[in-house]
DNA sequence: CGAGGCGGGACTAGTCCCGCCTCGGTGCTCTAGT
């Protein structure tokens, strides 16, 4: 079969879009492809199709359950059965039997935590793997250092696996991040497919304050005038719940919360009813947006600074997916940048916790370990994860692992300054952005940002100037224009 | 850094204010007990 009938009878298009079918071609060759492509232009597709034109299974290394289970569904709507998401929802039955069957499957998808499992590697080397996806590759950049530690072991297990052909796709990678990337997969010399993470439809804004109190002034405002849907980034989940009442407090309705502390129950609920246009704002933290596939968000405001630009840029990249003008404001206020410094600190263990496991950790047992040095889950497994990695003496272990920590902290903290010389700057934002991901071109649209030109109002809402006069003058303008078309005739 | 919670002291006895302390985001996994 060719790739174009595979297109149009199992996939139903009749082309592919940007950037696809140069990148189904490097892999149908069997080459290590990585691919940095815009979001919403049909990443999926990439492995999918060649799924049908290659044998053996294609194995996806997906970071959420809920994408795994998103694109299982996404397959079995146009008739593909064979299709698995290997986790911790499938029952110990359906597991079992999963397991025994794992070569049936066309498309199996699998945390880089469920890889590590004991057992599991031994189970796919009876599989027949024929290509290694890793969706949202950014993540091993982004979280291998530190929260989730399993993301940097993939290469090794794609080693153990027999080396199948690697296919990483991402929307927004500085070229750091790429050569993480491409380190931590152990790509040799991959095809790379950037495009340019330039959105012209997407207006730039940044709104100064003074105080916390103002912003919130502010931010009410504007989610009255602006047209929506749109989701609010906040970097504290208390806060983001506050902001829902203070909104619904204001008279703004079809407003609810989504944060990672919430029951995965309601956050599915909420999710949905965005996407199905019942709920028309969302005051959320970063744990909302991948997956979220809604193309008429208008505006994504940021209530708090992100600790990088990746993370901005992947955040005001969920609106306008259709095309239509939209517009990304953030708001700032002087200290800001405190909040994602303290961040990056407290996901990693201090020094003094470093010293303490080392020489400690082997008389006492993990529960006691953890309540005596405090420690987050996260600030544990990272020490975990180095203690097993290394067999030196102790001395020499705590050191590289304080180096190890000193390098995390610095690039993060460098991430945060990049961030912060980009809100202070004079230059045109979207230059700087196109200039951080390392492209030259760009093509300036009317509406470019703050610094260039720009009208916030080209983004209100048609009615809101009328819902904001009081209601006399509302009947003293209906008046006048009653007057205006009476009076000629 | 800054917001919020809490404890204690003060003064028309239950409320108010001050100072001190803590916390702040992202997700996978399994286990034990209902």
């Amino acid at each position: 079969m060719m790739k174009f009938q595979v297109l149009q009878e199992r996939f139903g298009y009749s082309s592919f879009r940007n950037g696809q079918e140069a990148i189904i071609d490097a892999v149908l060759k069997q080459q290590d492809v990585l691919a940095m492509l815009p979001t919403g232009t049909g990443k999926s597709l990439c492995y999918q199709l060649p799924g049908y034109l290659i044998k053996g299974t294609v194995l996806i290394i997906s970071p959420l359950i809920s994408l795994m289970q998103d694109q299982v569904e996404q397959l079995a709507l146009i008739g593909e059965r064979k299709a698995i998401a290997l986790n911790s929802f499938l029952n110990s039955r359906a597991r079992a039997k999963a397991l025994q069957n794992l070569n049936q499957y066309r498309f199996i998808y699998i945390s880089p935590e469920m890889l590590r499992m004991e057992g599991m590697i031994d189970r796919l080397k009876n599989v027949s793997i024929s290509l290694f996806v890793i969706d949202e590759a950014h993540c091993i950049s982004q979280w291998g250092h530190d929260f989730r530690p399993d993301y940097l072991s993939l290469g090794e297990i794609r080693e153990c696996l027999g080396a199948p052909p690697a296919l990483a796709l991402t929307a927004t990678a500085q070229k750091e991040v790429r050569d993480d990337i491409k380190h931590y997969l152990k790509l040799k010399n991959p095809n790379e497919f950037i495009y340019s993470v330039d959105r012209p439809n997407i207006a730039i804004m940044i709104e100064r304050v003074q105080t916390a109190n103002e912003k919130k002034q502010r931010l009410l405002e504007l989610v009255r005038q602006l047209k929506k849907p749109g989701i609010i980034y906040f970097s504290s989940k208390r806060v983001a719940e506050e902001m829902v009442e203070h909104l619904k407090l204001n008279g703004v309705k079809a407003v609810a919360a989504y944060h990672g502390g919430m029951d995965q129950e309601q956050r599915i609920l909420i999710q949905q009813q965005f996407l199905n246009d019942q709920l028309n704002v969302i005051c959320a933290t970063s744990a909302f947006g991948m997956g979220v596939n809604k193309n008429n968000i208008r505006f994504v405001i940021h209530f708090h600074m992100p600790g990088q630009v990746e993370s901005y840029l992947q955040e005001i990249g969920r609106a306008g997916r259709d095309g239509q003008e939209s517009v990304a404001i953030l708001m700032y206020s002087p200290g800001d940048e405190e909040l994602p410094l303290r961040l990056s600190e407290y996901e990693l263990p201090e020094k003094w916790q470093i010293d303490a496991y080392f020489n400690t950790c082997q008389l006492k047992n993990e529960t006691d370990l953890v309540a005596e040095l405090r420690l987050s889950e996260t600030q544990l497994r990272f020490l975990k994860h180095y203690y097993l990695l290394n067999s030196q003496d102790i001395e020499q272990q705590i050191n590289k692992v304080k180096t190890i920590r000193m390098k995390r902290l610095n690039y993060k903290v460098n991430k945060v300054w990049q961030m912060y010389r980009w809100i202070q700057s004079t230059d045109c934002r979207r230059k700087q952005i196109i200039t951080i991901f390392g492209e030259n071109d760009y093509s300036k649209p009317a509406d470019c940002c703050d610094i260039c030109t720009f009208d916030l109002s080209n983004y209100y809402e048609e009615l809101t100037h009328i819902e904001n006069l009081s209601s006399n003058s509302w009947v003293k303008r209906l008046q006048q224009l009653l007057k205006q078309e009476v009076n000629p005739l």
